[in-house]
DNA sequence: TACGTTATGTTATACTATAACATAACGTAT
DNA sequence: ATACGTTATGTTATAGTATAACATAACGTA
């Protein structure tokens, strides 16, 4: 499993930009939204609604599915968090908004999730649907494979 | 909503390409593997795992979840039909095994949905695979949007 | 402080999928 | 033809994912 070497800074530093992401656009970063990100954000694997859902119920009796799945919304809406749908799991996104859309690749053995957005998968798509005579609104791109460290592993 | 002209057509062809494929891998192309993929040749839309369960219970009230989502894993296992992430729903496929992967149109305004297969989106992947240090093993290209015909009843 | 808006609480339920074990149908070697 | 291993299906139960609908609370501002 591919590690990051000091996670916890990532963490802190999505926690930062989402902050400021939410002042700049008016947007109001609850303790309940702080907490769910902070919560996506403990590894690079994607996390599972009803995990966050037992996270915060340590402290939070008052949690029940909407409060996550609620919350989850609101953090996806502004691209702070992405869904993979091949895995009904959410995954944070470091760089809201940067991209008009994130691609993913999903390492099928230690579960490890990398954000991969280049122009020319963009375009490339872009151009598919144009040939198709399709207007473009939102689009899954999720690659699941063996990410480095665990090819090593198997050799 | 876009019409292929004759979809009877299509499903009929699709059944008989599926007959053919299995006589030749030596597979049981059962009644109720038959029953299901018309089923889900119904039309070009992806078809949910419970409404195909409520269709084939019609006649055979011994129907249950396993007994679709069985018949689905057989179906997918040899490119007979495809699971769409993003819509938790199934499509078949016209050409099983043609491709290593299919990608999809989807239709936000209508659900109707075209497989589009091009070596160029391929080609990409795997470079972009490649320079991440990834092995792909399967991908999810699910491109949603409006199709010609929904462009063209908003103007 | 009154009011509209946004966020969260609460209850209930809908939707999606699989585990585990039992029986039946099929294919084939004897 | 029959006995046996394999594959398919039946059956019961439950796990996992997500939303509807309505109530209350917190926030922001006129």
């Amino acid at each position: 499993m591919q590690h990051c070497q000091h996670h916890q800074q990532c963490q802190q530093e999505a926690i930062t930009v989402a902050e400021k992401y939410c002042a700049t656009h008016n947007l109001r970063f609850t303790p309940l939204r702080r907490r769910v990100l902070e919560l996506i954000w403990t590894s690079h694997e994607p996390v599972k609604a009803y995990d966050i859902l037992d996270a915060i119920s340590d402290t939070d009796t008052s949690s029940k599915p909407p409060t996550v799945y609620r919350t989850l919304d609101f953090l996806q809406q502004y691209g702070l968090v992405h869904k993979l749908n091949s895995q009904n799991a959410y995954i944070g996104c470091a760089h809201p908004n940067k991209h008009q859309q994130c691609y993913f690749l999903i390492c099928t053995a230690c579960s490890e999730v990398s954000e991969c957005c280049y122009q020319s998968i963009d375009t490339l798509i872009q151009k598919v649907a144009k040939k198709n005579n399709f207007t473009q609104q939102h689009t899954v791109l999720e690659i699941q494979g063996l990410c480095e460290s665990c090819q090593n592993e198997k050799a």
